[in-house]
DNA sequence: GCCAACGTTGGC
DNA sequence: GCCAACGTTGGC
């Protein structure tokens, strides 16, 4: 068997929050309109895997607890909806450009694996997609022993 | 609000 | 196929 895959997955907590998930329970992860993080939504996510939840453009950036993935890829509806922020209208039903999961809440932390207390750890992490300067992919792989140590450093509070 | 870094678009 | 212009992301 092939090992679990890990994500890391990102929203604005004034668009889509780890509160709201909570309460929603799961979220078709509509307006990803970039190919890379498109890739790995449709060729690489199996249901199941587990997801860091991270807030992005806000006053305390960083994971704010874990959600799964819960459907297979299919295509993001809002691609065709004239009315959506998320319209692509070159994208044709018959062969749809953007594809997504659904995202299922799992739990939230005690408190914020922030930007900076993981910057001031890179050391730890190795080569870690997030912390590469520049980086702007909402949607990534993470290694299992990256994933691991987020998950105690929420456990430690953060430290 | 600023702006560096990046992905995409389109002219050539 | 190159690359300048543009729009967006996201930390600060």
């Amino acid at each position: 068997m092939a090992a679990m895959k890990h994500w890391l997955m990102k929203s604005e907590p004034e668009e889509f929050s780890i509160d709201v998930l909570e309460r929603v329970g799961t979220e078709p992860w509509t307006g990803v309109r970039n190919y890379q993080a498109r890739n790995f939504m449709l060729k690489d996510m199996k249901v199941g895997d587990p997801i860091l939840f991270y807030h992005s453009n806000c006053a305390v950036p960083g994971v704010v607890g874990i959600a799964k993935v819960a459907s297979k890829p299919y295509p993001d509806p809002t691609q065709f909806d004239p009315d959506s922020d998320y319209h692509d209208p070159k994208s044709k039903p018959e062969d749809p450009r953007w594809w997504m999961v659904d995202v299922g809440f799992e739990r939230k932390f005690d408190g914020t694996v922030s930007l900076e207390q993981m910057k001031a750890r890179a050391d730890e992490f190795g080569d870690f997609t997030l912390l590469r300067r520049g980086n702007r992919l909402s949607v990534m792989p993470v290694e299992a022993a990256q994933y691991k140590r987020i998950l105690s450093m929420a456990k430690a509070g953060g430290r």
